[in-house]
Parts: structure tokens; C-alpha cells; sequence
DNA sequence: TTACGAATGTGATCTACATCACGTAACCAA
DNA sequence: TTGGTTACGTGATGTAGATCACATTCGTAA
């Protein structure tokens, strides 16, 4: 499917926009694409872009000082992806992106987006609930850090992501759980 | 200070609302006031405000089936609080809310925001960026839960709260790091 | 096809924190 | 003031998961 009618479907459930309004919206987006393994965000670096998934897997993370990786979401087709706190605030980013498998993605600067926010009543609706959405996902799974064991997480991811498992290493699953990867393998081998 | 006038100038932040506009704006909010230890939102039941802290201090919080309670967030003053998942998706409420101090509260209901943010520009605009700081807060928050030990999330929860550490008691501290009371009480003790 | 690095499995140990158990101190309400 | 509830401190013990160490398998590039 065509990159803007990806886009529109996805915006067109929120928003609604006149076919005009919508070209004017999708005219601030840029086709980009990477191979597997390619860095879009680096820790340390400016940001200046947010990244509309259009097909692959991107992954958001954070190293710690003993270069121990955290990974905060896993961005798949219609899911966005940047480092939201460097990209708003204009400070450094602390956490990186890229790609889990090849991607093709369409880019959005934070001017343009503030730009089309302003112009158009309609994108800054769309832009309010989804990042909305991704404030109560993030506290979901912040209380299930907090409540639940591994465990109970592992099973979690998997319904959120049923694809995930056959697609990434497991080790990258392990850094989504925040667990080493070799509770993960006692944990997967031992419930079968 | 009068609720008005604080509603204003936080808003003026990041909203530019004629006079005429933040008057109709501010006519959607009503004026609450509890005691402490009042319940505001209750788990399992309908939820539909939203609610902006004048005076005193929020806690939303999550009760687990071994009645094991985990604090997502203190709310003090200029802070806005609520089951956002709850409200927005018009599910029961998973998160409670009630209140550490005696507080003076601003409502406002899901109808009345949604309102406001179609027929006012700004007001979408100014929701788009409180949530967005949210979101930004909690990922911080989810990520300081998974590279940091307790002792140092307890001292940031410190340099957040300043003021907290003398007015709530300290088993609610300790569930909002996500530890039992005794080993908030052993880290203290021991670091003195 | 070979070969070398990356991904995975698995045992042995270590540790931070939970849980249980108990005692003391602080704070209200009658 | 007294009795009861809530907050807080601290020892003893249990456990999930980290860490270290090494073996095995897989994937990809030459």
C-alpha cells in the first residue's frame, strides 16, 4: 500500500480532514528508508525529526554506563518513534533508535509538525490523542513493572506484540522486560 | 491566590487565550474542595473529571489482588490528575485517586474538555502539550525503574518532591518507588 | 563450504529486596 | 488520660533474578 494512503487511513480515524487539508498535512512528511541494524537517533546527538512506521520494526532504547540496553517501545507499521523528551525540549537525545529489521518510514520535523499543528485545528487534535494514547500505554506498563514479575510481563509483551517473537532476538526481548537474557531462556524453557 | 488566577497563568504558559476566551474556557472547571483522606476516583467505577490541583496534595494510585498499593504520581499544585485511561476510553477506573492533604481542586469533565478543544484552537493546543509532558515524565519515569536501583530513584523522587518528604508519610513513599516500607526504612536509616 | 562472531542454553553462585515477626513511638478520638 | 489505630524500626529468613562462566548452535560473509 501506497504511503499516504497508510497515513491517511490512520489519521483519517481521528481527524477529520478534507482531501485537501489531508495533501496540504501529508506535503510536511518525507519518505525515508534503512537497512536492518542502521541507527536513526544516536544518544547524544540532536533531534529534530519524529519517524511514522510504515513497514519493519523500529526499537527505542536507552545504554546505561555499563552499557546495559533498555528498550522502551518497539515501533511496528502505524506507530511513531523518536526521542518525544529531546525532540520537545531541543536538548540531546538520551535515547536512541533503529531498526530491528529493514523499514521504510515517513519523517516528520518538529517544526513542521508544530507548523501543521497551528495551521490546521484538525492536526493538532490528531497529535493530542495520539500522544495521549502513548501516555497510557507507557503508565500501563510502568504499573506492570511495578506489580507483576517477569513472568507475567513476558506473557504481556507477547499479546501486545504476537508477531515480535518470531521476528527479533530474544536478547532484545530480555531488554524490553529488563531482565537478563539468561532469565529469559530459564523462563521460556521451563514453561513448556 | 484566587483559582482563576492560577488556572491563568499556567495556562498562559503555553495558550494564547484572549481574555474573553479564558473566561469561556475557565467556565467549564468547578471548584472542589476535600478533606484528607477522601476518596475522588474509586477503582471500579465510572470516572468522568479530570481534576487540576490549587492547593494540597494528590495521590493516584493502583491496588493489586494482594492489596499491595503502587503510587503513579503525587499531584501538587499546578499538577492535573485522573484516570486518563479510564476517562478517555470510558472503561471503568483501574487507578484510584484520593487525597494526601486537604485540597482545593479545579474539575473538569471528558465532555467539557472535548468541548473546549474543538471550539477553542488553544485549548487543544495547550492539552496536546500537558499531555505530552506526561508522557515524557512517565517514560522517564519507566526508565528510571529499569536502570536504576531504589536507592537512587529514591533520590530522585526527592529532587521531584522536595516539599514531600516531610508531608506524606513514608510507607507512601515507599509505594511509590515500588518497594516494601521496611527496605525504604533500612535505606534511609543507613545513609544518614 | 568454511569460519567466525552473534545468539542462545544452562549450571553455580551472589545479592537486593520481600516477607514475616515483633517491638516502640506517634496520633487521634472518646 | 486512656485505649486503639497507624506509622515506623529492625532482626531473621526466603527467593527472584543478576552475574559469571562455559558450551552449543545459528547466521552470514568470504
Amino acid at each position: 500500500m501506497e504511503a499516504k494512503t497508510i497515513l491517511k487511513e490512520h489519521v483519517s480515524k481521528i481527524a477529520a480532514l478534507s482531501d485537501t487539508e489531508f495533501d496540504y498535512f501529508f506535503s510536511h512528511f518525507k519518505p525515508e528508508t534503512f537497512k536492518k541494524g542502521q541507527t536513526i537517533i544516536t544518544e547524544g546527538q540532536d533531534v529534530d525529526k519524529e519517524y511514522f512506521v510504515l513497514s519493519g520494526c523500529l526499537k527505542t532504547f536507552f545504554v546505561n554506563d555499563e552499557v546495559k540496553m533498555y528498550i522502551l517501545q518497539f515501533a511496528m507499521p502505524t506507530w511513531w518513534a523518536s526521542d518525544y523528551a529531546a525532540l520537545y525540549n531541543k536538548t540531546k537525545a538520551t535515547i536512541s533508535v533503529d531498526c530491528v529489521s529493514d523499514v521504510e518510514l515517513l519523517s516528520l520535523s518538529n517544526n513542521d509538525r508544530e507548523k501543521i499543528c497551528r495551521e490546521l485545528h484538525q492536526a493538532e487534535h490528531f497529535f493530542r490523542w495520539r500522544t495521549n494514547k502513548g501516555y497510557v500505554a507507557t503508565q500501563k506498563r510502568l504499573l506492570s513493572f511495578m506489580n507483576n514479575d517477569t513472568k507475567t510481563r513476558y506473557e504481556e509483551l507477547l499479546a501486545l506484540y504476537p508477531a515480535l517473537y518470531n521476528i527479533v532476538p530474544k536478547h532484545l526481548i530480555a531488554a524490553y522486560l529488563g531482565v537478563s537474557r539468561e532469565t529469559l531462556s530459564r523462563l521460556y524453557n521451563a514453561s513448556k
